[in-house]
DNA sequence: AACTATTTATAAGA
DNA sequence: TTCTTATAAATAGTT
């Protein structure tokens, strides 16, 4: 009680965790280490969402000396299967929710379009570009694309929007990079 | 910040986080929030894993309200391909995979067709009122776009910034002549 | 594999 | 829905 004990310099045991760059693991026992918690990690929350929310998931993957691992919840076949047979919800038929059907394939194909579009855009900027450097950024923000693509609607915008801005803050970061030179890669 | 101890009245602003119990979420408007973060949290664990240690690997969710949701690095096609194709010493899965066997060949290929051919048929099917089924199918293999995850470089990342603006504003506004009112699903 | 010290992810609340 | 805040979890570097 009496002495104070809280001196300025407390004999850390370790550094704790440190923030590491997010890029390829060079260091081949790190990677593996790392990949072993990652890995765990991963399907632990996959599991947790699907507990607590009650979604449906699979996932596939292959460790980085190649070998593959699944999870799947109920199943991995139930759901790859019914993600690819396209199975709708309920089905009401009644002419109404077929007019509005029609109505969304149709908002779908000029979307898509339009998706398609930005694809050819792309190609162009690629060619026109020179060097491709610190893409890692952008790759990370790309995976957004990949994920909703199905019935564009009010939250697919939303998520544009969120891409767009991450977008607009990488591009600010990798000029800030560019600028002050911190720490080289 | 020397001996004396913290006055115990901190007029803590919130509760922070707390822990939950892992089960299903009942509360309507909690377990989509719920989902909403988790989601977007196990995706960047995804792809933060894929980055740091150069994992390929495939997600496929639906949503509480039954929306699929996918993620794939370096795509969906590639990792379920190889999953199925590659009928390596089946770490754990060969049951699975048997079963998904002859459904690789015949589903996954055909998709991999169609998806390269889905211009073409939308094209076909703007004409052809009668082909707007096949409109709907295409749309659900949307799913398989894939952005060129190559690399970009800086002017590259300027560019799809812009044309990812322009999409944004082009489905805004479609929406709103639309009357946005024909939200399926 | 277990342990610390930090960094991240999030449940609540605004 | 988005932002903030405080706390729960995940995990990089050690032992």
């Amino acid at each position: 009680m009496a002495s104070s004990s809280n001196p300025p310099q407390l004999p850390k045991l370790t550094k704790g965790r440190q923030k590491i760059e997010m890029k390829k693991i060079d260091d081949e026992k790190k990677l593996k280490v790392c990949f072993s918690k990652r890995h765990t990690g991963l399907f632990k929350k996959a599991n947790e969402l699907c507990t607590l929310c009650g979604v449906e998931m699979a996932i596939i993957l292959f460790s980085p000396t190649n070998k593959p691992f699944s999870f799947g919840h109920p199943s991995l076949q139930t759901v790859i299967h019914r993600f690819f047979q396209n199975q709708d919800p309920p089905a009401e038929s009644s002419r109404t929710s077929e007019l509005m059907q029609q109505y969304r394939d149709h908002r779908a194909l000029e979307l898509n379009t339009q998706f398609t579009n930005l694809q050819g855009q792309l190609e162009a900027a690629k060619k026109t570009g020179e060097e491709l450097k610190k893409v890692r950024k952008a790759r990370q923000e790309m995976f957004l694309w990949d994920a909703p693509l199905e019935n564009l609607g009010e939250q697919e915008l939303q998520k544009l929007k969120m891409a767009v801005l991450q977008l607009k803050k990488n591009a600010e970061n990798q000029a800030y990079r560019n600028g002050g030179g911190v720490d080289g890669l």
